[in-house]
DNA sequence: CCGGATGTTCACCT
DNA sequence: GAGGTGAACATCCG
């Protein structure tokens, strides 16, 4: 599911908890921690810390911890989730429903659970390919792509020959989308996704991200990266709702794509 | 049995 | 350093 928008939701959920302390972590499983092969041990550290503020880049949550609420930081805690990671407070989402993954809903798919004042705030994740980090280096994402602008987009691209779609997709050029929302800001840009980054215009870029922007917001209004108008066309059946066009499908930069051949150049 | 799924990373080529 | 491809991770579904 996580994209942008449903990372921030989680956020939004974990609100409530800032100036709590941490009464306890669990950790049943091994190969949740980033980097891969870092032990639970060090996690440990969280215990007894104040949950001080929450923030997000891109897909990336992060936590960060106090000793007590107007200390300096301490550390920080980066949650990642994956494909099929959800945040679920008390055994609870801000999301319930599944839009991508099976609709089975299994407790032993919590990964990571943070004791907070009695509440669990916990990561399921049934195919475990989230994380959590200690300490996540902010410096290898790129600018927040919910407020990018012409400015920040024209240098995330500068020098990229490789197709737009794939330069979207890239976390450490601009942070936030995934292939749900990359496909349908392209669609609301009318650009085609195997298009070089090296084609565009100023005025493409300035007009790119404006699409970017929008498309966010509109559809974290709407309730997630799956709320777009061009979602329901990822399928040969349906037609572009802009111009009653098939839609096109095939790889690009290694995801799934569909775009409208009519509209998108 | 096979392919594919809202993500990330790494290995291997050119 | 780019860029492309494919695999891997782990799991379920059609």
């Amino acid at each position: 599911m996580p994209e942008l928008i449903e990372v921030e939701y989680y956020r939004r959920a974990l609100e409530p908890f800032v100036g709590g302390r941490v009464q306890a972590i669990e950790m049943p499983d091994t190969n949740f921690t980033r980097p891969k092969g870092t032990p639970i041990a060090p996690f440990g550290q969280l215990i007894g810390e104040v949950l001080v503020s929450t923030s997000r880049r891109g897909k990336l949550l992060v936590l960060h911890f106090g000793d007590n609420a107007d200390d300096e930081e301490t550390v920080t805690l980066g949650m990642r989730f994956g494909m099929t990671g959800r945040l679920l407070v008390n055994g609870s989402g801000p999301i319930d429903k599944l839009e991508y993954a099976s609709g089975r809903n299994e407790p032993t798919w919590d990964r990571f659970t943070l004791v907070i004042d009695g509440h669990r705030l916990s990561i399921r994740d049934q195919r475990r390919l989230g994380s959590v980090e200690l300490n996540p280096n902010l410096h290898q994402l790129g600018p927040e792509a919910s407020t990018v602008d012409a400015t920040q987009l024209q240098r995330a691209l500068a020098g990229r020959t490789k197709a737009m779609k794939s330069v979207l997709l890239d976390q450490s050029l601009l942070a936030g989308l995934g292939n749900l929302l990359v496909d349908e800001s392209l669609w609301v840009a009318g650009i085609d996704p195997r298009r070089s980054a090296a084609s565009f215009s100023d005025g493409e870029i300035e007009s790119l991200a404006t699409a970017i922007v929008k498309t966010v917001a509109k559809l974290t209004n709407r309730g997630g990266s799956h709320t777009g108008d061009s979602f329901a066309s990822r399928n040969v059946d349906v037609p572009c709702p802009r111009d009653g066009q098939s839609m096109q499908h095939d790889t690009v930069g290694g995801r799934s794509t569909w775009w409208c051949p009519a509209h998108q150049q």
